[in-house]
DNA sequence: TTTATGTGAGACATACGTGTATCATATCAG
DNA sequence: CTGATATGATACACGTATGTCTCACATAAA
């Protein structure tokens, strides 16, 4: 199958866009499902994707890199790190529904070693940033950078889930995060 | 089948730990695999529990009720807003595995009209105590209590996540959560 | 002890998702 | 235009989870 062809192409983002959003839906979603979603014979999706495990994948590894596209132009300006988390915090939220996704199934990948190593990196960057903040008197010495790495993972989902229930919109959501990751809700 | 025969009551009491601790690891995970954890016959689960959904759904009902019984009591004692939240994070941080089972499997008794009156009304109960935390002028104004209830959900499951990862302990879990919530990470 | 009944073990039918193979057809590249 | 090839449709084998049923047995209740 030459990866160049039109109709190859075609139905490769087709296959990967539908997978994306069924299986964000219903991690259980059927391939025949997935299939039909794209407009594309189930058989198709065999002749992208060997089985199951490698269209999961692949889609994974599409969300890591999409990822990485997006942030990496941010830390290369060297701002500062609050600055950063700022910046970062706009383009990624855009993104939240592929965390989610991520999430959902990342029991298929876990073992996955490409897959894993670029999610561990990305995951250290992260760490670094929090452990530069700190070095720059921005944020509270005493919290634990795991400790912010995850609540920060956790306000993405809560924007995301409040996006979805059409509450909000993306730039509100920043905000949000913004503000309570920093200051807090107390008055 | 009668529910005070000692036998029905133990193999009940089995299934159900066996199949909160099952599903929790895994919620695709058979209910063979929950009839063994629990030292069951697998035609005794279905004695018990006429289909996999209905087990599920008697889980999800059991989470809820232990929530309602160790929360109320906090209400009961009409603290202020603030010191309620305290308590009551003290008391559902211990339980937060079963949040995260109650998510994981939502969607499987999400049209289930029993279940959804109790999470809603629990869920309405916490809406109403950010809005009474906002009366009283210990929380800002402007952040939407939505966005309030879902930003204490997303903080319960980090903690949740590190205690399984053994980084904290649940005191810990809750006092992070608590300065977090209060007054952010900003020095 | 005696009776009632919950249980374990296993066979069984059924449904469904995965992955493979085939062949006629439509569409792309040159 | 023409040959190459990606696709759609379909049939198929296979594994596995669900849910039903039966019967001998063990255990609770009286």
């Amino acid at each position: 199958m030459k990866a160049s062809d039109a109709r190859s192409v075609r139905s490769r983002r087709a296959l990967l866009d539908a997978g994306l959003e069924m299986l964000l839906q219903n991690p259980n979603a059927t391939l025949s499902e997935v299939a039909v979603h794209a407009g594309v014979g189930r058989a198709t999706l065999y002749r992208h994707f060997d089985t199951r495990e490698a269209l999961i994948k692949a889609l994974l590894m599409e969300c890591l890199e999409v990822t990485e596209a997006v942030v990496n132009p941010i830390f290369d300006l060297e701002l500062s790190s609050r600055e950063t988390i700022e910046r970062m915090l706009r383009v990624v939220v855009p993104l939240a529904d592929k965390y989610h996704f991520l999430l959902s199934l990342w029991s298929v990948a876990s073992n996955d070693k490409e897959i894993n190593d670029i999610y561990n990196q990305q995951l250290s960057t992260l760490y670094e940033l929090f452990e530069a903040a700190k070095a720059e008197g921005s944020i509270k010495p005493h919290l634990s950078s795991d400790w912010l790495v995850s609540v920060l993972d956790s306000l993405l989902y809560s924007a995301w889930w409040l996006i979805g229930e059409k509450q909000i919109t993306e730039q509100q959501a920043v905000d949000q995060i913004l503000e309570t990751l920093f200051t807090g809700i107390e008055t």
